[in-house]
DNA sequence: GCAGTATGCAACCATTCAGTTGCAAATGTC
DNA sequence: GACATTTGCAACTGAATGGTTGCATACTGC
């Protein structure tokens, strides 16, 4: 019952949907175009985006638009942040293979007299 | 039955193990004295995640050593990539909006003669 | 006020999921 | 070889999930 932004990002029609309303806010019945499924189902969505604060309602007369709350995206950003340190960790110490690897090169091209 | 990394990473459980993994690759038994259920469970969530690429398996004996795959996370980095852009983008806006009271701030200054 | 439109909510259904239990296979130790 | 350890796999279970259908509510335009 106690959803989460992972669980929130983890359903394929849910990323989706984020992907629509991030560009601008759109209502249940115009979301429900964009797929197969039927407009209920959409709005279920929207249901758990709405409760994981992924998203929020607008009501404009008997229309409600839903529109991305970014800052609720950049709690991911938050968890990957550690992992991000790993990636470019790593990535200095390929660098870092690199660099021995040319100065080695460049030994053995002197010694060969290149 | 198809399983994607954002369900990889939806569960509590699975991202703890993968947060311990990339620390470094360690054995189902070992991981399962870090949570309150079982051994088998723990190997389920393993499976899910090997089936995923999130981490690897090295066999040495009869031990198996499940370690991160760190490239696996870039994928959430580079779907994140595009909201990105968007609170740096509102980020700029932000900016912009600040210099333009910064401005408005000043002429009021030198009109009042402050 | 009435028809039509937009939406949310509840009930139901099939599938998936996370967990447990039991068992078999492979490896290490004596 | 006998036994303990480590692990994966299969079967089962209860809960959660995504979907549909039907209905009630609220707003718009006539």
């Amino acid at each position: 019952m106690k959803r989460d932004i992972f669980q929130a990002i983890a359903d394929p029609t849910r990323r989706a949907i984020i992907a629509l309303v991030a560009i601008n806010a759109m209502t249940p019945n115009a979301l429900a175009e964009h797929f197969d499924t039927s407009r209920q189902a959409v709005s279920k969505h929207l249901r758990i985006l709405t409760e994981c604060e992924v998203v929020t309602a607008e009501q404009r007369g008997r229309e409600i638009y839903y529109r991305l709350e970014i800052e609720k995206m950049k709690e991911i950003d938050e968890w990957l942040e550690q992992y991000r340190q790993i990636w470019e960790s790593r990535f200095e110490q390929l660098d870092e293979v690199l660099a021995a690897m040319k100065n080695a090169e460049a030994r053995t091209d002197r010694q060969n007299g290149d």
